[in-house]
Formats: structure tokens, C-alpha cells, sequence
DNA sequence: CAATAGTTTAGAATTATTATAATGTAGATT
DNA sequence: AATCTACATTATAATAATTCTAAACTATTG
């Protein structure tokens, strides 16, 4: 979804009903100049705040994976014990800082494209995503 | 660890008390042709099958940590409800079998050097891993 | 073989996520 | 605009993975 459109049509237009929740939901999520990562809590907090009112998890789980269905988000691959999301659903590959539990998103030309030689038979290819794991430079190397 | 070694040695050497736990766990773990993809679950039902009596689930948690940690096993990055860890410890890519949850080794042959031209200050990376997620051939595209 | 430091264990606690069932609401129909 | 209906939201319960706890146990040291 694009920044500063009209949420209400855009839910429309893929046939989810634009409630106030989802609504407010979008305003978090794509008025803003950057891609967002996030976990459902992140999410949960920045949406009681917006709405003055507290949002049920319950609903933000549902409109999430509703969103992530129609493809206005995509989860992110983290060996974590929460799910991480991000706004930028086109195929990218992430940096994830370990100190701070931050995912940075990884520009086309920041890696070159991936070539898989090995083919597993009767399946096909979903997705080739790269995990770079960086963490202080004082660290000891995991 | 090299598989059919001494496993109460092994144990010794890196500063683990050979338990009859550990050492069933190594046995399990370790004397296999092929790299081991599992995640707790399995490894407590083969050790308890193996030693023909149950072993607490705590235990098998505590021991897969300590093995991680001096660098026996590896955790598998998979956005899943639960961990994979993988007995290859080197660092390589994975297939991630959507249908089955199967993870598959990537050999180094398969995909080329990864080059990060992106550079995040006060950072170094600690790896570099790329999941292939694949599923069988007449479900829709993901 | 006793001391002790690390280990295992069952079960409780915690955390993320999903299910449930009652209530609420958007949009269509009158 | 009142009503209907299908979908949404909610609080709460259920589930599942993981971690914590405190007591009992055991490998090593002296």
C-alpha cells in the first residue's frame, strides 16, 4: 500500500472491510517514508496509541495475516521466538542486528543476484532469501 | 564430532560431564552418515527410544544449548513455530521443504559466493545464510 | 568415600500464538 | 433510516514451544 492513500478504498478494493482497527492499522504501517519491521507487539502498542484506545491482540493477529494474504505484508525469517513483519513485500534480503533485535533491509545492489544450481524434484522455488547477521564489532564471532 | 568417536572424551574435552544423557544424545546425534536436521521434539522421542527410557524435555533443551554453544550443533533460521538445529555446523544454505518441513543441505557447489557490498557501521557480520523455501510443483505460488 | 559442583528431573511459569463464543458493526436490503 | 446478515472485534481460554525452579541425583575431586 502506498503512503497517504486512501486506506478505505484500498481495503475495499481487496475485499476486507475497512473497520476503524484496520484503518488505524494502515496508518501505522504505510504513512510513513520507510520500509517497517515489526512484531505484533510493536504493533499493538503503536495502534492503542494512535487510537487512544486499547486494540485487541487478538484482532491485530487476524488483520495481519489478513494483510499478509492479500500481500501487503510479508513475514520475515528470523530463528527468533516471535514473528517478524515488514511493510516492503517485493522479494529482499535482510541484515539483522543480534544486539538490538533490529531488521535492516537489504537494497538490490547491496547483493547480487542468487543463483540456485541444485533443483529438488517435484518442487519448485518460492523464495531465496539471505539472512546477514551482524552484531557489535567488539563481539565475539558467533 | 566427528561420528563412532569417543563420545565420553568428546564430552570431556570441551569441559561437559559425560552424563548417560549426553552420551546417548551424541550416539543419536552423531553416529549417522549424513547431517542431522531436527528439532527438540524429535531429538527427545529418539533418545528416549534409544535409551528405552524417558528423558526430560528440559534436559534435552539444556543439552542442545550447551552443544550449541561449544560449537557441536546449529540453529537453522526458519520463521517456524519452533527451532531446527542442524549437526552441520559449517557455515552453509538450506532448502526448507513447505509441504513436509523437511530442511535439505545446500552444498557449497550449488550457490556462489555471497558478496555484501553493504556496510553497517560498528557492525561485523557473523553469517551469512541463504533459505530456500520450495513446495511441490502444482500448489499455487506463495 | 565424603564433599561439591554440575546435572537431571517433574512440574510450574512464561511467552507467542490460535481458538472460541459472545457482542459489535459495515454494508446491503428493505 | 430501521433491519438484516455476514464479517469483525473482543476478552478470555486453550495450545504449544520454551525457560525456570527447586529438589533429587551423579560425576569428579580430594
Amino acid at each position: 500500500m502506498p503512503k497517504n492513500c486512501n486506506f478505505i478504498e484500498k481495503l475495499r478494493e481487496v475485499g476486507l472491510r475497512p473497520t476503524k482497527q484496520r484503518i488505524k492499522m494502515c496508518e501505522v504501517l504505510y504513512n510513513r517514508e520507510d520500509t517497517f519491521h515489526f512484531t505484533i507487539n510493536d504493533l499493538v502498542k503503536m495502534i492503542s496509541e494512535e487510537m487512544n484506545e486499547k486494540i485487541s491482540l487478538a484482532t491485530v493477529y487476524n488483520t495481519v495475516h489478513a494483510f499478509e494474504k492479500k500481500g501487503y505484508l510479508k513475514e520475515i525469517s528470523i530463528n527468533s521466538d516471535k514473528s517478524y513483519f515488514d511493510t516492503n513485500t517485493s522479494a529482499h534480503h535482510h541484515f539483522f542486528d543480534e544486539d538490538t533485535h533490529q531488521l535492516i533491509d537489504c537494497d538490490k545492489s547491496d547483493i547480487d543476484k542468487i543463483n540456485i544450481r541444485k533443483n529438488i524434484t517435484g518442487k519448485k522455488i518460492n523464495s531465496v532469501e539471505v539472512l546477514v547477521r551482524v552484531a557489535s564489532d567488539n563481539q565475539t564471532q558467533k
